[in-house]
RNA sequence: GCGCCUGUAGCUCAGCGGACAGAGCGGCGGCCUUCUAAGCCGCGGGUCGGAGGUUCGAAUCCUCCCAGGCGCACCA
């Protein structure tokens, strides 16, 4: 069961009265009052009236709602609400570090794999990236209210842990690696140690991770699923061509049929989109109602691949959700950096968190929308790490704990006064749009909406303590409930993308 | 050639059906004997790539065009 916050409950009420479903927005103007909703709008073609009228209709009734202060019509046909003081009280009073959690319609189970690099080298910034997109949907999901299993998956066995191990090889006999190999330091340390190579890389990986604030749950090895293919073949669509087993996924939404087991003149054996097959079986077999790929858009083309085989299988297809997020493009002092593993000259996750500092690092890279691609200039980068916005939102946090400390002992959240200053109603009103802020960027995957709205936050904060004093202030209990909501609120929305929120700075 | 994504202020980007299009950075000018000046206030800056269309209403939806990125393996 899910609390419904201060703002919902209004909507709800004016929804009654109109008759249909009332969104209320926050309009830019205040002249156009604390919250609007344009239901006329939208009704008034039903209707077969003039929106204008309804409107009118409708804010004479709401008029008569005890939390409406003033209710009137507006432009072609808006309705626009200002709210008493009290019930901004009642909405501030319910501000609690949980605000906005729960959101969800339907609680799922979900499965988020992301990240998933081969272990053939360290993470670089675009894993970074995935990481920092993905992480950031599951906490999101996690707080709406669904249950969130982070997995990575891994191949150990295919052909270019097979050119890896064999530079690694050569390095260990003294030998320049193979020309199709890998290169940099990395192969050197990895040389230096004994036995396969694999698994200290592994190892690398997830500490590189979670020094990221990303963390695991499980692993799932590329090489052990396929050993089950031969269980899931009599499901598919196959047929065989030029000695080779092909899936029939162009008949079920791919582009192309695809190879699952290759010919022997090329080696025989099963491809990586047999192990897709079997993990996106066996994903959906072990209970998650949603399994979520985050992968980036030069992957793009297996969207359509995995729906296929979904259907193939006979599973609902929405119950399989691919994210893609756009490449991430390094520049170094203005000349472009191509990012290849295979070369030892790219700037890798750790040396990212290392001139930027984890929380700039995972800011920035969830800060734009996932359809964007970024452009790091990455001496620029460690340069402006003063003037990044993760310290203008970390700072207001650090702020407000720095007035709770100060006032230690004295009474927090008393009512709120007849007569609001403007900082304050505004910081109120920001503060209920919390839920909202959560839950849609929850639901459309897009959690760049989350550090854009702390900004405003902090925004709000930072003019309402320049203006306002709030210890020994006739208002103290209120204004300092005022703070800790906002504080709540901060910390909570640093917490959705990773990020930390310092007590001091 | 086909597919996916992008084109909004000098730069980096929000906004993705509503009332005059926003922020940060950069530029200029103010504000500290009072809870952290990593802060606050003010000034400038845009034919929302182009053309049609849908709608009471479009940066936002549809079509076409132009420009850029990324894909189109019996590699992962």
């Amino acid at each position: 069961m899910r609390s419904s916050s201060a703002v919902e409950r209004l909507a709800g009420r004016l929804s009654e009265l109109a008759g249909a479903p009332v969104e209320l927005e926050r309009p830019q103007d205040p002249a156009h009052g604390d919250y609007a909703t344009n239901v006329a709008l939208q009704s008034a073609a039903r209707h077969r009236r003039p929106p204008r009228e309804l409107a009118a209709e409708l804010a004479e009734r709401a008029a008569t709602l005890e939390e409406v202060e003033r209710a009137e019509a507006a432009g072609p046909g808006f309705l626009n609400l200002w709210l008493t003081t009290a019930w901004l009280g009642e909405a501030l009073a319910e501000i609690g570090p949980d605000y906005g959690s729960g959101s969800a319609e339907r609680r799922e189970r979900v499965q988020v794999e992301m990240v998933s690099a081969n272990p053939t080298g360290p993470l670089h910034v675009a894993h970074g990236r995935n990481g920092a997109y993905g992480d950031s949907v599951a906490r999101l999901l996690e707080y709406a209210g669904d249950e969130v299993q982070r997995e990575y998956y891994y191949n150990d066995s295919g052909t270019q842990m097979g050119r890896f191990r064999a530079s690694v090889d050569a390095v260990r006999r003294g030998e320049e690696p193979p020309e199709d190999g890998y290169r940099g330091a990395y192969i050197t340390d990895l040389a230096a140690l004994r036995g396969d190579p694999v698994p200290p890389m592994l190892a690398q990986i997830e500490q590189t991770l979670e020094r990221f604030r990303v963390h695991f749950d499980s692993w799932a090895l590329q090489s052990e699923l396929q050993q089950r293919l031969d269980d899931y073949l009599p499901r598919l669509d196959t047929y065989e061509k030029d000695g080779a087993v092909w899936a029939r996924s162009s008949a079920y939404g791919d582009d192309d049929d695809r190879v699952l087991i290759r010919s022997a003149d090329v080696g025989g054996g099963p491809t990586y989109r047999a192990a897709d097959v079997v993990y996106l079986a066996d994903k959906l077999d072990r209970g998650f109602d949603r399994a979520i790929y985050v992968l980036g858009a030069d992957h793009h083309g297996t969207r359509n691949w995995y729906a296929s085989i979904a259907r193939m299988l006979g599973y609902d297809e929405q119950r399989v959700e691919v994210l893609l997020y756009q490449l991430v493009h390094l520049t170094r002092a203005g000349a472009q950096t191509k990012i290849s593993k295979r070369r030892g000259d790219v700037v890798f996750l750790d040396e990212f968190m290392d001139e930027v500092g984890v929380d700039a690092a995972r800011w920035f890279l969830v800060s734009r929308g996932p359809d964007q691609p970024i452009d790091i200039d990455v001496d620029l980068a460690a340069e402006r790490t003063q003037k990044n916005p993760v310290y203008y939102v970390q700072y207001a946090h650090a702020r407000i704990a720095g007035i709770l400390r100060n006032a230690e002992g004295h009474a927090i959240g008393g009512d709120a006064p007849p007569e609001l200053e403007r900082e304050e109603r505004d910081l109120i009103k920001r503060l209920t749009d919390f839920p909202v802020v959560a839950a849609e960027a929850a639901e459309r995957r897009a959690p760049q909406g989350i550090p854009i709205y702390a900004i405003r936050v902090a925004d709000d904060f930072h003019r309402f303590y320049h203006e306002h004093r709030v210890v020994e202030s006739e208002t103290e209990a209120f204004r300092l409930g005022l703070c800790r909501a906002t504080q709540h609120v901060i910390a909570r929305c640093l917490d959705l993308i990773g990020v930390e929120a310092p007590e001091r700075m």
